[in-house]
DNA sequence: GGTACATTTCGATCACCGTCGAATCGTACG
DNA sequence: CGTACGATTCGACGGTGATCGAAATGTACC
């Protein structure tokens, strides 16, 4: 006789705002201890274990011990996909409350996000692509044009590999900090993964900044018109 | 210092059993009366009261006035796509709590899912798609191919329009009944329209039972390969 | 081995929120 | 105009769950 799914106990799971604290600072992708996670949420180290322990039940994160701590990361993309929709609802229904992104300018041009660039950076780099036209669409649901598939395969990309994974290819991801799309999907963290790779970026220790090498400026300017003072 | 918007609330909101059971009620995409909604939810009419309201201000649902009832439907398509991508994860996770579909035939057979066509024709037609590589990809995140492109304009469907839409083209919606997917997006919407048009499919009014006629069944089995018993 | 620290468990407190009974408002129907 | 019914408001009750203090586990570092 029930008509759902258990939404009711998944979306309770995200309605606290200490966990849901929590899953937002998880979303940036990289796995945090549970102390940082406690401190994030704004709650002692105690109820933050037993927010994480309900989280974990629920099969939204999950937890690895290393050493004396626990790393805990979102259980998977699908998850981070569900928390970026709810940002994005949250953001039309005007349920922000302030949400200025980060204050460090080197956070604000170029981070990481889950697993691709986002920041400045990243919005400009998505502007570029659609303003060509190698990548169609809006909000949400982004597809790849065939000049964006040639243009994709120059820098070096197998896009063969790329669109055998699960996950979408292209995605459009809402920026905090701009309140603007960048490039998610797997074919986001593909151009991520190659900008390291060719030297252009690298992902400073720790915080979530990724800093450009001059060799990487000029490379951005040069490909995808993109001007950024130093 | 808070990091994300007010997910928290918005998951709050969902994460009550019986608003969870309207808003599942409501995915059908047509509008129900604060009664009939307190019924689907099990409580009585005056907490379904309360829940609407909160619903309404929280901007997930928007209420008309019709003579001496409120009509009550989904404030949005980005609603039901955040409902449906819990749906699924919910799905994933094991989170379902028994969860079998429909009972009555009609319904399993053909339904309206919000604004498409679900139930066993709706999955069998996009594994037609599918297997004809008409459309690629899995789960939610779909394309549509060159070969999909030649075969909806055939069917008298215009391309462009449905592109200038601003929701996706192509969606995997996944069906209760069966536990697999079938077409949502603006494309399964227009399809469902386009086969209203050609007399092959009605929808009883009052359900969200489609039937289908003599015409549609023979037509669906040439087009799609698909062989329904009457 | 002993101390320090990160994490978890246990237990108790307390506030919030879902729930329903009774009453009110508004519309439809005769 | 009076009755019936759907929807909402008000008020009170009760239970679930978040929170933290205290203590227990387990790991690292010396």
């Amino acid at each position: 006789m029930k008509v759902g799914p258990d939404i009711a106990t998944l979306a309770a799971l995200m309605g606290d705002p200490a966990r849901a604290n929590m899953l937002a600072a998880l979303c940036a992708g990289q796995a945090l201890t549970a102390g940082e996670l406690a401190r994030e949420a704004g709650v002692t180290a105690q109820t933050a274990s037993s927010h994480l322990g309900k989280l974990s039940a629920g099969g939204l994160i999950a937890g690895r011990k290393q050493g004396r701590h626990v790393y805990y990361a979102l259980a998977g993309p699908d998850v981070a996909g569900v928390l970026e929709a709810l940002t994005g609802l949250a953001e039309r229904t005007g349920h922000t409350r302030l949400r200025t992104g980060p204050r460090e300018p080197a956070l604000r041009r170029a981070r990481v996000c889950y697993d691709h660039l986002a920041g400045d950076m990243g919005v400009a780099i998505l502007d570029s692509l659609t303003a060509r036209s190698m990548i169609v669409g809006s909000g949400e649901t982004l597809v790849l044009s065939a000049a964006g598939e040639t243009f994709i395969t120059a820098l070096g990309l197998d896009l063969g590999a790329l669109s055998a994974q699960r996950r979408p290819l292209c995605k459009g991801c809402l920026d905090w900090s701009v309140r603007r799309s960048h490039l998610a999907g797997a074919l986001g963290a593909a151009l991520l993964q190659r900008f390291y790779a060719l030297g252009w970026a690298r992902r400073e220790s720790g915080t979530r900044i990724v800093s450009l090498s001059a060799r990487g400026l000029e490379a951005f300017r040069e490909i995808f018109g993109v001007a950024v003072e130093a």
